[in-house]
DNA sequence: CCATACGATTACATCGATGTAAATGGCGGT
DNA sequence: ACCGCCATTTACATCGATGTAATCGTATGG
């Protein structure tokens, strides 16, 4: 049943969201042990005259209640105050209707933004979802990867930074599983992601076309465990490679995080180099924010001395100044096509299918800070 | 039990947080039905020759268990990969160790702030975090409020903005809840929040003393339903005041949202009246980075032609160009005490006592869009 | 008028963990 | 040897909702 909503869509339709809230008034003489006085299934039942099991079928829509008695029970519902405890439910279904989103940070706005998709994705299918941050930091990956040592949740929707490919090998399969973003983990999870490699060649391919010839990555890595850094590096230097545009290592600079200190701290080494860059690929928006806040405080221009681009499309980079050229996710296609995969492998309740991997639309939007 | 933590702090102590996975070895001959032939307590009692209280005790550190027992019980249940499942405690305890946090708006990087700090507290207390968007709907505030229709949480964190004074009157007492933010709803519940008239009139105080007479407030509303719009305005009236300069009605201008189209859309709306305003008082970071950055596209200068300030500090305010001033709330603070007063309530298991009213820390930090 | 069918309803067992109270067993004291 | 004490362990009932299968009652066909 819906988190957030009503039990069942008869019910829903019968009375609406915002529930009446009225003292339940508890007939029965049970001792008030358990849930707070609340009243109970038994309760409902008693007071219309009908069996609990009835009062259940009218909760569920079983088609085979005659009108009398749901209304009967329904006003019971309503007069006592009812509502249906989910562990009882839980304990017998087998199901929670809870699934998890493990992601990073909630203050990379990209985050909160596939959250939110993420979140109203599950509602409209009737689930809940659980939200989680992990920190980027392993061994709380590991616990998301796990179902958070309770079966808490049915099914598992994780952003992942730290994992190995090892974590993911010797998982539980039994817990339904997809991955969002860079994972060098084929075939062992359902994953959903955007062509990372070739966003960033066309970032890349962008700023060559304005001239730029010295760009910079800021965040980009090749070697380090970070996945995003690496497939959008690999797009960076393969744009480089199709225009004839020799690579310089030192511009290639690894950060910490992905937020607005680290963009603006990295932006500052590299123009403390001996030969400048003349543009600079951020590989997430808060790094470019970061950057242009730095470069503006040391007197730079930008796009003027500068061009500088990110990745995310956050809605902040609509209304900075400059506005900042990004390269657009499909948020709303990712989050919906994750919540549809785990959904589907929950209602599977098997292993299911082998692993799917699919890749989401993205695209290149040129604003000011490189000459849109 | 903490979620995404380990099932109590012995246990925790003995086996770390990073589960080690292996694949339930069933050894019972059970049939395969319930939760996905995942190991029940009964089976880790069969397989380490005790009975199932005795690992229920140990899982709870009871502490009249042999270490012989309690070794045993514990090498049973890594080998079978068990973990409790929360539905079965839960129906059992009457207590789901969850908590929600209801805000309207998770893309408001004020409200994701505030939630990381709320799920920190949550976390360390042993209680895990539902986080739920509302929206700023009524219905959706309404559903908060009463628990989502189901037993699904011990208490609710509620960030109301539609809530009327009515709807908290006849609300579910037996659920605890904490308001946070601003409220005209006097007794009914726990609150936490700023002194906001305060804050506001700290900040127009602030404007004032750099000389401006014409301030406008974007989001400022002293008849909507919005308390955090009525409470800053009248901070901002009573500054007016104080300092003898005549409140402009034309200036105090209502926005349907507090993000940064609104703040955009209401900076242009002032620049065009016959007398324009010589700066703007925003209610949150997002309308001043809105209305900055529309100023900066029509070409007024800020701070040089007007003063922006802001409300809430959120983390971009300091990497904007300009940065923005801003009133810091102690997000910190908020959180923590709202987490204690919700499990202070949880924990007396009854109506408590009276409904506290608490004031959370603030301060004025003066940035360059004011001149800093 | 009885047999049949089927819609409506119900009794009962069950999901997994834990509180209660009682049983078990070892030990020291008399 | 008997008793009582206490640490340890266990049997059993229970939390609330629902699946199963059985029952009840009424309309329909023969």
């Amino acid at each position: 049943m819906p988190f957030g909503g009503c039990d069942g869509p008869l019910s829903s339709a019968r009375w609406g969201c915002a529930p009446r809230v009225r003292v339940a008034i508890r007939t029965t003489t049970d001792s008030e042990k358990g849930s707070m006085g609340r009243p109970r299934i038994k309760d409902v039942a008693q007071y219309a005259g009908v069996s609990a099991k009835t009062v259940s079928n009218v909760l569920n829509d079983y088609e085979h209640v005659s009108e009398r008695t749901r209304t009967a029970v329904r006003e019971a519902i309503d007069t006592l105050g009812y509502r249906v405890n989910i562990a009882g439910r839980q304990l017998r279904r087998g199901r929670t209707g809870m699934i998890a989103l493990a992601v990073p940070d909630l203050d990379v706005a990209y985050f909160a933004e596939l959250a939110r998709h993420v979140m109203a994705e599950t509602e409209r299918r009737g689930s809940t979802t659980l939200l989680v941050e992990t920190g980027g930091r392993r061994e709380k990956e590991l616990a998301a990867l796990h179902g958070f040592d309770a079966q808490f949740t049915d099914g598992v929707i994780l952003s992942p930074l730290a994992l190995e490919p090892a974590d993911l090998a010797d998982r539980d399969t039994r817990l339904p599983l997809v991955l969002l973003g860079e994972c060098n983990l084929p075939g062992s999870a359902d994953h959903v992601a955007i062509d990372n490699v070739t966003a960033a060649r066309e970032a890349t391919g962008h700023l060559l076309a304005r001239g730029r010839r010295r760009i910079a990555v800021i965040g980009g890595d090749l070697r380090g465990s970070r996945n995003t850094s690496r497939l959008r590096t690999v797009g960076h230097q393969e744009a480089l490679a199709a225009a004839g545009v020799a690579l310089r290592q030192e511009l290639v600079l690894p950060v910490p995080a992905f937020r607005w200190a680290d963009g603006a701290a990295a932006a500052r080494t590299l123009m403390r180099l001996p030969e400048r860059p003349d543009a600079m690929l951020c590989l997430n928006d808060h790094l470019a924010l970061g950057a242009v806040r730095a470069l503006h405080e040391d007197g730079w221009s930008v796009p003027g001395d500068l061009d500088v681009t990110g990745f995310d499309d956050i809605e902040a980079t609509r209304y900075s100044i400059p506005t900042i050229t990004t390269v657009a996710p499909d948020k709303r296609g990712i989050a919906r096509r994750a919540v549809e995969l785990l959904l589907d492998r929950i209602d599977a309740d098997g292993p299911g299918g082998p692993a799917v991997d699919e890749t989401a639309g993205h695209r290149l939007i040129v604003r000011e800070s490189s000459g849109g």
